[in-house]
DNA sequence: CGCGGCAATTGACATTTGTCAAGTGGCGAA
DNA sequence: TTCGCCACTTGACAAATGTCAATTGCCGCG
């Protein structure tokens, strides 16, 4: 691993109040690997190995129940996932893909439990970290049991668009992911994107722009008790 | 607060392992009250100012968007809720109701955060079941994302015989809350009992007979890493 | 015992969402 | 540049879910 991949790394909060044997320790045990496109890098049930850090790349969360498959979360650099998992040394409730060419820091779980023992700065973090997990979940259920699939698109886009405070968005994935990770299907988005239209939105490929962003949130009334990034 | 009380707290898994001194700050801080079914406990969007344990009773956790309500979880002694925002001090996400006569006891949260601090079997406590309900909540979405309202039922009906070790279940309260609970209206709660009729299911009131678990376990395919009570 | 109130059910209909199939269009490889 | 692949879109239809209104039926109070 590359100095400022660590310094990164570092600078997470999961990871910078650390002290710094115990962030070198775990730094030192870890395995930093690089993965292409569509490459599944863990499995729902599996068990709990490996705290995993997105250096680079984009991976996709997704869970299964038969044949029917649903996008979790995306998660990009600098994040982790599966915390929980390994805290409580127990299975993947999600699997994990990389949806572009990533790399990934792989720290055994053992290890970071270990750190908990020993690091009451490190161990406070974590439960931050936790926290703050737990209440981005309890917020997705309320979007799916509260709205329909156009009003989470039209608040995912507001929320895209604050964070790169413009009136234009890229998407960052292929609009069968963000279906996916919306709650539905990509047939279902495209007329998500249809009503949208007599709200201000209008799409060429990726690129996708809000005229009339007051208007937007009119439609989808915007909540931060649903949509803030918590 | 009687000493039983105290003594069935202390076991829970949360506080079971806290030091002695620890266990009776927290507890001689506290308020323990009661309600009458009915009232409101906390709203969203308040400070999150106390940890809350139900030791009597039932509480209802709600969510609302702007006219729509759906409940979030059930909490029966002895439970806690609203872990998560009390250690981040942050707002509360959910409001809650009793639903029957109840008694809470009520720690303040500061109390809790301060806890933390000096000792570190209650934190570890604290993380564990951080990560229990963060993985509760994962297993939320899956269930919304994954599932129509007919299998949610089938599975949640044949979770409660399990617990029940019987085929036969009394619902612990009214439909018009578990259809809300399973994320649907009551009219299609009512469709989908009528669906599991085929499968063995019948209601008389509040008394639900499962006949053929296996064939309604057939129709529900129950998963551990969505079912499972974590 | 009868009545009133309310939860639950049922039917009819609207909306939302999913499924299947047939285009359409953009983008990379040759 | 052109071709072909593949994501995306669109239309038609089906299934799931929500809404509204009427009715049933249970339970507790008088």
């Amino acid at each position: 691993m590359r100095p400022d991949d660590a310094a990164v790394i570092r600078s997470l909060p999961l990871f910078a109040d650390a002290r710094e044997e115990t962030f070198a320790e775990l730094v030192r045990t870890a395995f930093l690997q690089r993965f292409p496109p569509g490459v599944t890098l863990i499995n729902e049930n599996d068990e709990a190995d490996f705290l995993h850090v997105v250096v680079e790349g984009q991976v996709e969360l997704f869970a299964t129940f038969g044949e029917r498959e649903t996008t979790m979360s995306i998660v990009e650099p600098v994040g982790t996932f599966i915390l929980a998992a390994v805290l409580n040394a127990r299975i993947y409730l999600q699997s994990a893909r990389t949806l572009q060419k990533s790399q990934v820091l792989m720290i055994p779980a053992e290890k970071v439990r270990d750190a908990m023992g020993t690091d009451a700065a490190f161990t406070r973090a974590v439960v931050t970290e936790l926290a703050r997990g737990y209440r981005r979940a309890v917020k997705e259920v309320k979007g799916q049991k509260l709205r329909t699939g156009a009003e989470r698109l039209a608040n995912w886009l507001l929320q895209r668009a604050e964070a790169e405070g413009a009136g234009r968005i890229t998407l960052p994935f292929e609009k069968r992911v963000l279906s996916s990770l919306l709650g539905m299907t990509p047939e279902n988005l495209s007329r998500a994107f249809a009503v949208l239209k007599t709200h201000g939105v209008t799409s060429r490929g990726a690129v996708i722009t809000l005229a009339d962003r007051a208007a937007l949130a009119a439609f989808a009334r915007p909540d931060p008790l649903i949509d803030g990034p918590e």
